[in-house]
DNA sequence: TCTATTTGTTAGATAAGTATAACAAATTAA
DNA sequence: TTAATTTGTTATACTTATCTAACAAATAGA
């Protein structure tokens, strides 16, 4: 399975994968709506998804993930959560840009240094006496 | 002065830069060398970004940036070094990847997110009695 | 100097992602 | 149950970034 997805697919079957989550059925209306993009384009989008055999999607129907397609938004997924709560919890960045920045930076970390973050997020909220995390509050206000 | 550069003209930018510090001239070969890129690719890239303002290029001759250009590169470039200082000095991911991830994600992290993480690189870095670079060098075996 | 090689340029061609516009199907409301 | 509105589809076109191929200029070697 030769995967390799542009950031731009990945935003695709991501947002899938969300408004799944959220409302059970998936309308290209609303992929596109997330995406600010037209219906067009989101149209697309899917068939060249649904080639790669990560989405299923009939005229006029529903869209719905295959279950490739589940596993790699869920990897998505995790890298943005991941990459979320550095930005917010230990640099503590709290307005919108945060949440801009993992979307970006989540479609180009290598598995290596998503494996190295978790790690090092794990080590900084363990430590005997919660030192670590003392001073990682005392970074909040430096 | 609009300027929002895409990923691929920062990288352009950046690598006038580079070979500007490194060689003092420019030549369109060398960009198209390091970026992996044909020379008609070059040109084209030449041509947005002369439009701009940000590079000087006449026919045969050699690639200089201009003042504007310079600073953009200039900021491109410290996202990078912070960034690969990051992933390998913290992180500890010392192969191809740091380097690799640092130069996707230099493209798209916001000005705050490059702030708090100098400032949380700075934090690490000091601390009475070195107590936080101790936790840190232990980290590295984790 | 004069030929050979390297370097630079230009004109198409291609691929990904987007938009507009015309139309078709489905849904909602009257 | 029609008519109006929303949603989905398709064809076509544009933009960005890339390539190949043909050619032009510059540089290096004999």
């Amino acid at each position: 399975m030769e995967k390799e997805l542009s950031p731009t697919m990945e935003d695709y079957l991501e947002t899938v994968a969300l408004l799944k989550k959220q409302n059970n059925i998936v309308r290209v209306r609303d992929i596109g709506r997330l995406l600010n993009v037209k219906s067009s384009s989101v149209n697309a989008a899917l068939k060249t998804l649904s080639k790669k055999g990560l989405v299923k999607h009939e005229r006029y129907e529903y869209v719905d993930l295959t279950l490739d397609g589940e596993k790699i938004a869920c990897n998505i997924q995790s890298k943005h959560d991941l990459l979320l709560k550095f930005l917010t919890e230990i640099l503590n960045i709290n307005d919108d840009e945060s949440l801009q920045d993992a979307c970006k930076i989540e479609h180009v970390m290598s598995p290596k240094t998503l494996d190295r973050l978790t790690k090092f997020i794990q080590f900084l909220e363990t430590g005997i006496d919660g030192e670590r995390q003392k001073w990682l509050k005392s970074f909040k206000y430096y």
